[in-house]
DNA sequence: ATCGTTATCGGGAACGTTCCCAATTGGTGG
DNA sequence: CCACCAATTGGGAACGTTCCCGATAACGAT
């Protein structure tokens, strides 16, 4: 990659640099002939601008970070595509890192792209981050900050989720019409505000339907590999075993769905399942599974706007905004009714 | 993002740049002294090292670009994960562009990546790239380069696939082991290498198994939104309709899966179903979908790593290679037996 | 006393670009 | 004929690093 610059533009012309620069840039002061003079040139050569001289100038790469726990996670996956569109539209590039849910390598990767000099961030938290000082620390030292879906509680900055609250809350609503009275509620760490906003929602359609609620049906996941089969078996070796399942993120959907049946259960008869789940299969599932979905791609389109608008601003808005965007319930085979 | 850079130490410490430089890189012509005295400075105020100059100087970005037909698809988005993952071991970031099966956009963010000076390129091609001057010309200006999964025929250089034929081989020997004679392929776009490799896999199974290969089961496809139900009509009015489908990407399984079901065939009684497809929902499916899985993750893995040797080597390596890695055929009860 | 050596440091160019501040023309009005 | 202005161009600093060349001092050897 020998590249030609305007350097080279300038000798072979026999104009300085000064002038290549800016007759490459349309300025007025530069007259015609000299222009079409430079283009040409600049044009036969496949001369290319050499971004980095320019963001070393500027102080800006044309690039934000997204930090993300998992890649390879259809949420995720769809965000990031969100992400990339939005950026793409406005001229920015997107670097990507993952944390793989790891406190410890979320830190070590964040200073990363900090020290890339990334003009911004797009987050969404590990599930094990509880203490939020090392993106503190960022944002004060004037790093743009936006989170989606995994944000911290306190942390001022634009923020985009889906109704957490108000999902779950229709979600467990929807099972409690249908006579389900023993929910079992599977959920991320308990750190996460969003898995306390959807626990929230599940008590409130709790208290509409006066069930009260049981601590006991409530299982926090760290994603470990035999967690699965052993909640299942805890939750059924209760005095009251659950007769539904609500699962509160991508990741748990399937494994409980599979778990489930490889045990025996028969979905809907026996316990009825309704997940958060971003996939377009669900429907295609034996049975079919009802879900909440979010809307990942509008969540990442969106979340990469308002970090744009943060970088593109003169100084800091007066106000930040947390974006709510509202999920959907889709009722299919795997809730219906117990009687 | 006010950031402390080496002059600012050095004008702290009534040093010279080159000094505080060379203490900070721990070199031997430096006094223990003024080492402990820079470091503890640079530690004390956070200095980061500005790694845009350091590009600017040594022409290098520490990171590899990434062109994928679309991000939000099971089989790259866990090629990304690989990829990332190879990229991290070895202190590169990964810049992320797609071109959403588009020839024109393949071209412009190939482009744009190039001049955001990324040290290496790993793609897989659109759909629609029948041309690829425009990838030689950039392997010709010096960008090295590695294909993964679609790969172009006519490119020199290091190359990533999963046994095409011989996957593709497997599939249909199983249908045709199971009574079944016209399988229908449904495949990509034609100009894929491949889709030739696949094609000509099916076709190797018809010849064993002395079954003439008929064009009117073959389908490409370009993902238009009536294509499956055009498609599938199309194939059953046939006056011998096919008694199997055999798919050939990810992003065709599943809507013909959902078609087939939708039109009320049942799987496998009327027609049997094999697909390429990575996600480790197919054995929730209903029916449960016999598939032939890709390495994914594995196959971003090399790749990365392939494309790091090539830019950290000193020259150019004597030969190419063209990694094989193997697939999987899992068989459940979408391709069950006739009889 | 002179010289070479070693240890330690500073000056300044270079990477590619932009931009401020001149410098050089040609022409025009007084 | 000179001052002045507009049009066009050039010079050079700056962004943050690294690295090539020197520069300085101390010191032992001759």
């Amino acid at each position: 990659m020998d590249n030609i610059t305007i350097k080279d533009i300038a000798k072979a012309l026999n104009l300085s640099t000064s002038t290549v620069s800016r007759a490459l840039r349309d300025s007025y002061e530069i007259s015609p002939e000299t222009k079409r003079m430079v283009l040409e040139y600049a044009e036969r050569m496949h001369y290319r601008p050499n971004p980095i001289a320019l963001s070393l100038k500027e102080n800006r790469s044309q690039s934000i970070g997204v930090m993300v726990p998992e890649i390879a996670n259809n949420y995720f996956s769809q965000a990031i595509n969100g992400i990339e569109a939005a950026a793409y539209e406005r001229g920015y590039h997107v670097v990507i890192s993952q944390s793989q849910e790891s406190y410890e390598r979320e830190i070590a990767e964040v200073e990363h792209l900090a020290s890339r000099r990334v003009d911004g961030l797009l987050m969404s938290l590990s599930s094990h981050t509880a203490d939020v000082s090392h993106l503190k620390s960022l944002q004060s030292r004037g790093m743009p900050l936006v989170f989606f879906d995994r944000i911290p509680s306190d942390i001022e900055t634009h923020k985009v989720i889906a109704d957490n609250k108000g999902g779950a809350f229709e979600a467990a609503d929807h099972l409690l019409e249908t006579g389900r009275r023993s929910i079992a509620h599977i959920t991320s760490q308990p750190g996460l505000f969003i898995t306390r906003e959807r626990l929230q929602g599940y008590k409130d359609a709790l208290q509409k339907h006066n069930v009260p609620f049981r601590e006991e049906l409530v299982k926090y996941c760290s994603y470990a590999s035999d967690e699965v089969e052993r909640n299942i078996d805890a939750l059924f070796s209760l005095p009251q075993p659950p007769d539904a399942f609500f699962t509160a993120s991508d990741r748990l959907a399937l494994p409980y769905y599979a778990g489930l049946k490889k045990r025996g259960f028969r979905i809907p008869e026996d316990v009825a399942f309704l997940g958060y789940f971003n996939l377009n299969v669900s429907d295609l599932l034996d049975p079919p599974m009802s879900v909440v979905v979010q809307p990942a791609f509008e969540m990442g389109h969106k979340a990469a706007e308002l970090l744009l608008d943060l970088i593109e601003a003169k100084q800091k808005p007066d106000a930040y905004q947390t974006v709510n965007l509202s999920t959907k319930l889709i009722i299919r085979g795997s809730s219906l009714g117990k009687e």
